[in-house]
DNA sequence: TATCAAGTTCAGTGATTTCCGAACAAACTG
DNA sequence: CAGTTTGTTCGGAAATCACTGAACTTGATA
């Protein structure tokens, strides 16, 4: 391993760290951008990153189920091989909107609160304003934002034809 | 504090920690949402949300120092008052740039890293696949979402001319 | 069968986080 | 001045997390 790609590699993982990846994840998700080739078994993965098999396992199986890694197995090979699922960044734009999906519902959910509990309208209005803020920037968000990625997607040649196995 | 409320404050605090803020700034932060007045004190928050000085304090200085929350004294009175931040949740969209501008350079810093080492072309084009796709998706919204909340703004009436104090 | 590599799971360790209570400091009030 | 309220900070308890080594399962091969 170069020096260069720890370097990148380290500092992928605590980008990605900062925003709620555990750091072994985000290592290998950044090592499996880079590699060659793209397929890696476990043990290739616990050689270049310097972990143990129990980690890698663990988080491999994390990024699987996150569906940011997908296992292949090859014909005539014992061994699973691990890959960046094909895809995912476009995808990633998907986990994207669910958040702001989810600051649009906490928004909603307050302010159905207070209107429960609303005593006249003078005040609901004044309590409101805050929530209604914040229910604005997202309900722009959670509408336009498809959009953005309906564009994406056309002006996007690459055929989501990826081999698989 | 009513049921409802509780119901309100947790799950907005889940919610809230599975992006990366802690519990009790959730709590914070989602009661300062619906409290009547918007302004509250340090006494205040304790007693609703029935947690230490020392965690209101903590927190309130977190939220503060994150833009979230912003501390405003009056006159006449002792007290310092924490209110959210008006414009917060426009601002937020920023903090999503900073996101996607993140996974950009990250993007960036593979493909510098493969050009360097590549024996040939061929190998380069293959190796770099995984990422271009990555780059191609985050240059695409780096570049784009800016324009949506460019769009946000002038969509929004809204002035700027939140009553200070 | 014995053997070896691949991979999972579990117990445990060390580091970190989240929260609290208590001690403290600072500022006002009588 | 003493007493009260406000707010910060320190030390520590409890929980969680990231990682490891070791025991274990599985499946292929000789």
């Amino acid at each position: 391993m170069q020096k260069a790609e720890e370097t990148y590699i380290e500092e992928s993982a605590l980008f990605l760290e900062s925003i709620g990846v555990p750091r072994m994840a985000g290592r290998i998700l950044a090592w499996l951008l880079i590699c060659e080739p793209p397929e890696q078994t476990m043990p290739d993965l616990t050689r270049h990153l310097q972990a143990s098999k129990s980690s890698i396992s663990t988080m491999t199986r994390m990024l699987v189920q996150f569906g940011m890694v997908e296992r292949v197995s090859l014909t005539g090979e014992r061994k699973d091989f691990y890959r960046i699922s094909p895809e995912f960044w476009s995808r990633s734009l998907e986990t994207a909107q669910r958040k702001f999906d989810g600051f649009l519902r906490m928004s909603q959910a307050g302010l159905a609160l207070i209107e429960c509990g609303a005593e006249n309208p003078a005040e609901l209005d004044n309590r409101g304003q805050r929530l209604q803020e914040m229910y604005e920037v997202y309900n722009f968000l959670a509408a336009s934002f498809p959009q953005l990625v309906d564009e994406w997607r056309r002006h996007q040649p690459r055929a989501s034809a990826t081999s698989q196995d």
